[in-house]
DNA sequence: GTTGTGACGACTT
DNA sequence: AAAGTCGCCACAA
């Protein structure tokens, strides 16, 4: 039986990979982890990260391309400051996953858009 | 062991 | 467009 921790481990090798520049979902990247439907498992991931693994952490987004922390945490200022100094624009507080958004390789082959 | 909650998301009203 | 429902996983009480 794999640990709580392991599971977070899993989500944590996959927010490493997301390239500078772009995003990707917490949906998506559970789907790429091994779980289908464990959006919910990348937020807790992510708050149980330690910052010793120094993850791209402000790169990762909800659904619908916007930040996922609460208006009360500074911490959402400062993951758009680090968003937007890789490039990423914002419009209506909102990001493109359309032009932002990580594809993988597989991606790529599968669906013939830029990787 | 049970229950409620949440940095979520797909679906259905 | 907006709100409700349900699935998912970890965690706190």
């Amino acid at each position: 039986m794999a640990r709580a921790n392991d599971n977070h481990a899993r989500i944590w090798k996959v927010i490493a990979g997301i390239p500078r520049g772009r995003v990707s979902t917490y949906g998506r990247i559970a789907e790429r982890a091994g779980f289908p439907r464990g959006a919910r498992l990348t937020a807790q991931a992510l708050r149980a990260a330690p910052a010793k693994l120094k993850l791209p952490w402000h790169r990762v987004l909800n659904a619908q391309g916007r930040i996922a922390i609460p208006e009360n945490s500074p911490s959402r200022a400062r993951q758009r400051a680090l968003l937007e100094r890789e490039g990423v624009a914002f419009v209506n507080g909102r990001v493109s996953l359309e032009r932002y958004g990580w594809q993988t390789s597989l991606d790529a082959m599968l669906w013939r858009v830029e990787d």
